[in-house]
DNA sequence: TCACTTTGTACCGCTGTGATACAAAACAGG
DNA sequence: CCTGTTTTGTATCACAGCGGTACAAAGTGA
């Protein structure tokens, strides 16, 4: 019963945190790796190798162009290029877009799609996922999980879709079971067998995309808030996890009183940040109406973008920034967040009149002069979707060696 | 250079874990504890007896009487009443209370003090932790850390008091350093030298106490939402750590908007939670003067209880259990819960008429249909106090050989 | 060229845990 | 009362993973 040891002996049990390390850029070196895990260079070594042997990162060897520091320089850890990829999608009201990502968060492959308006999500799906498997076959590459956005809050864990009226689904669509079936149908399969299958709500997933590639690195505590093309949504990411809540609806945001004298919401309440800080009511307090040319969101940033000048684009973008920064201090009173990102028309409020948002944060705030909190635009293409592609990493994050060689040998 | 080894050689890693288990009552014998800290029966029987050589649980072999089941019976696991103890104490604006807790969260001795109003901190604390010194004369205990809860928001990681207004004390304190210097001055010192000093908010410290003693246990995302003697404070324990934020300032939840035509706050608002749904708005309510005979929470207690059937009294609970609600259910969209519990007035108006606190949060949350979250009262007595011996035991409770036995041999 | 600094690797040994086999303590049924 | 069954507790072996140490490698600076 002797067994041949083909791998290292050394370093499987770090191996999911090191993959992590490299994959969010915290690991350039080894020398870094072994500050970061806690172990002794042996360890990170070992670990390293590992991972190379496994197609997770490359070794460069070759020197390093001066770095100016002194001792042996380090070589440098990277992801391999061709390693594997997962399959990630994005579905929205206008259409929908596919794509294959690598470790580290780079697009390989993408392909959008046409607009779809169906209320059948296996047909919707099916589609997204023949896409992807093109994709997968025109590359060539290993496929070892998908991921998927969708506009609407999900259920966990059984991966429901409560409110997808954007897409024009029913609600409590079994959208996990669905995206399943058709990876299945398609063939999708990695190196040991299918692939698991994950679903999310698409600004989760742009968070979770932000805090490791984007404007979140480093954040322990971030919030996000951003605009779809109606109504608002948040997402929080703690110590590298998304908080979903308990079910997986938490940061339901869109329901903040912002202004008592506001509008009526289909909720029950009056002047909440849905129906207060969203693309149309920008249109609406500006004195635009909304034309058929452009998405409510494409106009609202044409507009601000373009018209900033004309005093009632700029009294509109006013009190639209006075109202989304007397949600956020809301929200900063329970979470405490250390980073805001604002994504959609809210990043294009920030990026009109930063210091006005941030101050009324900063006033609003209970603790506001004790140190503000910084308020920052998102800075990735496409989060939803490599958020959706973080979904899919998850497992090889969290142990490489049960995603690609189950058996152990 | 070999060692003698006098500890078992198994298990040690497992040691917090399993002590975290036998400390909040789910492993009341080795065939649980096998099966949540999810190891062999081998392992589980070596970290029992090396807990139990360390003075810290119990193993009752004697057979328990008649359980009903086949097999051989479980020796029951306990917490070892004569271990080792923390000095936790609370203060507030009435006084001040210190005790002796052991594991499980059970008081071994207690004293309040008596009524102090004094801005320098030092000299308050001075007298809690004499107090304590002398439980601990009194007692003979071994003392393994300390703990004290405020009635303030407090920054982490420093201990810094924000807002100890109800105590007459600055903005800003250290507290945990004046503790840690009175516990000191006192000579309060553990088996391995000075111990540990913590210091955290009084309802964040009753949360963590609730979820692992009382109403909380067993809840993955907790919310207790309670007033004091004047505002409303909010905690959240996730999967069975305080969310305290990023520096300590998470779920200062008095100043959510409850009732838009309300009173002016002096956070700027209007109607906000802190001034909205306290003892003296309840009074306010029902037309009663505050008078100068009992607290302003005993006023609000003996009237809710006694005078319920007064239509003017009725009429302030009803109001006040609306408003109460609504604040609920936009901490409920937030941060879905699976549990709320209510303390201190909040917990007397929902025994007052819970069905109607149940229905409002039920409608104005967002997902109520889908699941209505528990709103249930709190039930551990003085569980300010527990929760600050919580976080003096945290240490142990991760590492018990780091305090126990630093050198390792 | 010779220190000096930092990084990478080979080797040894130990710790904590799984696996396995067996003993112990109850019940069920004859 | 004896025997088989079920569950719990314990002894023993093997080994994976990691720390510690020593040493080699690759640069900088005088």
């Amino acid at each position: 019963m002797t067994q041949i040891r083909t791998r290292l002996e050394r370093g499987r049990g770090a191996l999911g945190p090191a993959l992590a390390l490299v994959h969010t850029g915290r690991a350039p070196t080894r020398a870094v790796l072994t500050a970061e895990l806690g172990v002794t260079r042996a360890t990170a070594g070992a670990v390293a190798a590992e991972l190379e042997a496994l197609g997770l990162i490359r070794v460069d060897t070759r020197p390093t162009v001066a770095a100016g520091a002194q001792g042996r320089p380090s070589h440098r850890l990277e992801v391999d290029p061709d390693g594997p990829v997962v399959l990630a999608a994005q579905v929205h009201s206008d259409g929908f877009r596919a794509a294959l990502v690598g470790l580290g968060g780079r697009i390989v492959a993408t392909d959008p799609g046409c607009v779809i308006v169906d209320p059948d999500p296996a047909q919707v799906l099916g589609e997204v996922v023949e896409t992807g498997a093109r994709l997968l076959e025109r590359t060539g590459r290993v496929c070892v999980g998908a991921g998927l956005a969708v506009p609407s809050a999900v259920a966990e864990p059984e991966g429901v879709a409560l409110n997808p009226m954007h897409l024009a689904w029913p609600a409590g669509v079994p959208v996990r079971e669905r995206f399943t079936e058709q990876v299945r149908r398609h063939g999708i399969a990695g190196p040991v067998g299918p692939v698991d299958c994950w679903v999310g709500n698409d600004i989760n997933l742009a968070a979770l995309a932000e805090h490791r590639h984007g404007g979140g690195r480093g954040a322990a505590h971030l919030l996000v808030v951003a605009t779809g093309h109606r109504g608002v949504g948040g997402a929080l990411v703690v110590d590298g996890r998304l908080h979903t809540g308990s079910s997986g609806l938490a940061l339901e945001v869109g329901h903040l009183t912002v202004n008592p004298q506001g509008r009526a919401c289909h909720c029950g309440g009056r002047g909440c940040l849905d129906v207060e800080v969203d693309p149309l009511a920008f249109l609406r307090e500006a004195g635009r109406e909304p034309g058929p040319e452009l998405s409510l969101p494409a106009q609202a940033r044409e507009l601000l973008r373009r018209k900033y000048a004309d005093p009632d684009v700029r009294r509109a973008a006013d009190l639209l920034i006075d109202r989304l920064g007397l949600g956020l201090a809301g929200l900063v009173n329970v979470l405490n967040p250390d980073r805001i990102l604002l994504g959609g028309l809210h990043r294009d409020l920030l990026e009109a009149d930063p210091e006005r948002l941030r101050s009324v944060v900063a006033d609003r705030s209970l603790w506001g002069r004790s140190g503000s909190v910084p308020v920052l635009p998102c800075t990735l293409d496409f989060n939803s979707l490599v958020g959706a592609a973080e979904l899919a990493w998850q497992p090889l994050l969290d142990d490489p060696l049960a995603v690609l060689a189950p058996q152990g040998g």
